[in-house]
DNA sequence: GCTTTTGTTTAGACGTATCTAAATCATGTT
DNA sequence: AACATGATTTAGATACGTCTAAACAAAAGC
């Protein structure tokens, strides 16, 4: 009844749907690949199913039933792209397309197996979260997007978000990966910023909406004898 | 066109077909668990396809490029066999169930990776041979099923082959595994085979239809000053 | 040789997943 | 308030993969 499609349905509702706005056809349209009138046959069926609540031309959001599902298969999703690279070389730009495909066909055990090998880890290669095994996620609220950052700010690259494998190979070149420390340099009016790459020194300009994918936290580690007082804060 | 459904049926009719007796209807059936219509329906497409050569009540036959799709197949789930045991823990009678649904769905990079980090194997954790990446495969010729073997024989496992998962637990519990030594101790008149285990020496008795999924090769280890002469034969 | 049995194929159906073309709804504009 | 625009849904089609029931062919039995 859950098929591989009705998961990838699943998971493009998930990230289109917001609290109280529910997932449109023409984006899930958009998102999945295909025409608005395969994305309204899917979710009435989806609907019956009660993965979903659907009223006509008022688009869709998952019950709960529909984000356990979504969460189940981001789940294989993340601890595959991590379990990728970790076990088989692949690098952070190659995994995403991978995992799309084995995401839905991998066993409760086989799951259970890569999460234990991988010693239960908490994000994926791109520092997305990893649900746990009852479909907890937990959101890292101590990070902004690049794109929000004030001139000036020192930050550490925590998460890459939704970045196609293009983007994610530009950035690994030009250094950055997880854990990165940069520097904001300048915010253009025009949409772009830049930033120097802490470890080479060397400056960075992105656009708008590649730095927004992007996110930081504060900088990891307060020198020695500063290290008290921040965890007393 | 060469859909996860076609992929069994090729690896199907492959373990059934024989150089001049094509695979019929109703074995197919059995073994992909349907009923003989279905299998009408799928030859002919495989036939519209050029998978295999059919004529309506005469059974089928793999062309090239079905063997090549079978094998494509038969290496994957090995080589996924061989994976599962040695990187994620995985006994033998557990590997087979997995496969077959994971056997789809690799890309052509990560079955190189996979067969790369193995070291290239040669077989499976049944003993059974991995198609290389050319698609060739070598069937082991010094090998013989132990069902044929005389009594007062000693041999070696070289090969489980097409057992089910209980099967294969029991064997293993009962001290068998690649490289165990047997001795055929008796052969009764009503399809009964009693061995000697040679590690526990503990006596084994097999109904012939599972001994003949059994294949043995003669003792591995000539003693030491004996060594050169096998060489030289 | 005719007949029965057995295995195979055809006919017609259903669910999944997709498309194009046409009809319909919702909304923002005049 | 009527209209035009754009998004959405319905209608009707196709491919895959499966089923049941009915028609048919081949082999075996007499
Ligand atoms: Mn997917
Ligand atoms: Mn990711
Ligand atoms: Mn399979
Ligand atoms: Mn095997």
């Amino acid at each position: 009844m859950v098929t591989p499609k009705v998961e990838d349905y699943l998971k493009s509702i998930y990230r289109l749907q917001d609290r109280d706005t529910p997932a449109m056809t023409a984006e899930v349209a958009a998102a999945m690949g295909v025409k608005p009138p395969t994305v309204t046959a899917m979710l009435q069926r989806m609907a019956d199913d009660g993965l979903v609540h659907y009223q006509r031309y008022q688009g869709a959001q998952l019950t709960d039933r529909g984000e356990k599902g979504a969460l189940k298969v981001l789940r294989n999703h993340r601890l595959l792209e991590l379990f990728l690279t970790e076990e088989l070389g692949y690098d952070w730009a190659e995994v995403h397309d991978e995992a799309d495909v084995l995401e839905h066909h991998l066993s409760e055990t086989l799951v259970e197996r890569i999460e234990a090998l991988l010693g239960s880890p908490a994000v994926d290669p791109h520092g997305e979260p990893i649900p746990t095994a009852d479909l907890e996620i937990r959101e890292c609220e101590t990070q902004q997007s690049l794109a929000k950052c004030q001139e000036g700010t020192v930050a550490v690259v925590s998460e890459v978000r939704e970045s196609s494998a293009d983007v994610l190979s530009y950035l690994a070149k030009a250094g950055i990966s997880l854990g990165t420390e940069l520097e904001v340099v300048e915010t253009a009016p025009f949409g772009m910023i830049t930033c120097k790459v802490r470890t080479t020194e060397k400056p960075l300009s992105l656009p708008t909406d590649v730095a927004a994918e992007i996110y930081v936290s504060r900088p990891a580690e307060p020198a020695e004898n500063e290290r008290r007082e921040y965890n007393e804060a």
